[in-house]
DNA sequence: CCTAAAATTAAACAGTTGTTTCAATCAGGC
DNA sequence: GCCTGATTGAAACAACTGTTTAATTTTAGG
């Protein structure tokens, strides 16, 4: 994974992505980094000029081209005569991760969990250039989903986007767990099945009327204080 | 929120809560929580025996609660005489979520953020008692979804089970990012909204017949290296 | 009221964190 | 060759981490 021809700024990237994706940012030290990089402690100050400023770089890395090629799929879409589909709609907004954990280069699978951890970690000022990042992508696909679905409420759309990030990032993200839970190993190129599977899936819910504000009753009970067993 | 007259045991567990969905587990120091629980800091090691033992008593004090009202739902609906629909396993699914969410005692709006975190966060060996719980729910909604949904095979309703926690979780555990994408600012009881918009959206998710393995064809155009624009 | 257990306190512990320093080494242009 | 700037190296820095100690206070039972 880590060539050893690499210069050192780009082990200690590739390091750092690896391990802010297996155990998270602040579980993560310059030290461990900085050893499996097999690179100076000294080095990630000296390029990156501090911690957050490596986190920082690590994140953009791989959020910019996500952006930038959804972006592009909406531009193609939109320049062609007829008017763009739900399903093409959706396919050009989700596409990109399968195709960014497809590509060893672009990060490959481990860069899924590291999407995934995105929403947790980040931390200001880094959390506002991501947000807002995030936000123009959003707003645009806002945009183009409600004229594909005249039928359906702005403001229903736009709680859809945010079920279909969800649904995407996190079965995509929680591989460990999802395994766990689903008992199947989960092959790394499968994120592209995962996608596959999650067209149809988002593309009828997007379609369906959406509800009138009826009751979900609740329904989780309040214990007496029971003394708890050890 | 915390009441003056609370234990130390309970004020700890608050403060801890309230510390950890905030910035998450690991960016949270004992000596910020014992500060806002206005406790002594030898007093987590005393009453919960380590920080870890803190952490799996935090989340175990949502998280039990949560499972049980799921499998609670489970229950009456299935004693019923008539088959549970689609909608009304939902419901039961989703609705506890809400509930807790809407009840202070039981964590309130804050309790949210800190399920969003659990699967970022949790470390072993508290990782695996998570998922061992956590499955037997699953194992269980999903027969009883493939009862409901004959047509559909048992592996897509798998998928689909992941795709509703991912839906479900994403937009209630981030809602500081989700009110900065969308703009208009979510009142803590909306928890219930969420799940009201979200029912009809997945219950037609999980109708649509799956797609059949089509390519869904990539899109991230690799970028010769330019110059970065700093 | 006396006493034994439970709870709280302040202080110190050893280990780890991100960062800095400054000398040593490397690179390429003249 | 030599020199200048970029890079690497080993060591130390102060600040912070979770945990422990031991003395003290509080609590409850006979």
């Amino acid at each position: 994974m880590t060539s050893l021809l690499d210069s050192t700024k780009d082990r200690i990237l590739a390091a750092a992505e690896e391990l802010f994706a297996r155990t998270g940012v602040a579980r993560t030290s310059l030290r461990a980094i900085t050893a499996l990089a097999r690179v100076n402690l000294a080095a990630v100050n000296y390029h990156f000029g501090s911690k957050d400023g490596l986190v920082e770089e690590v994140y953009r890395r791989r959020l910019e081209p996500l952006n930038r090629a959804r972006l592009a799929n909406l531009d193609r879409l939109e320049q062609r005569a007829r008017k763009p589909s739900l399903e093409e709609l959706l396919v050009a907004f989700m596409s990109p991760v399968a195709t960014l954990a497809r590509d060893p280069a672009q990060g490959g699978p481990t860069v899924m969990r590291l999407l995934g951890q995105t929403h947790a970690e980040a931390e200001e000022p880094f959390r506002a250039w991501f947000a807002g990042e995030y936000k123009r992508v959003l707003e645009r696909y806002h945009a183009a989903l409600c004229r594909a679905l005249p039928g359906i409420p702005p403001e229903d759309i736009r709680w859809r986007l945010q079920f279909l990030v969800g649904a995407l990032t996190y079965p995509v993200a929680e591989r460990q767990l999802v395994e766990l839970v689903s008992g199947e190993a989960i092959d790394p190129d499968d994120v592209t099945r995962i996608v596959e599977r999650l067209l149809p899936f988002v593309a009828a819910g997007f379609r369906v009327a959406p509800g009138k504000p009826a009751k979900v009753r609740g329904t989780v009970r309040r214990r007496p204080d029971l003394p708890r067993k050890r």
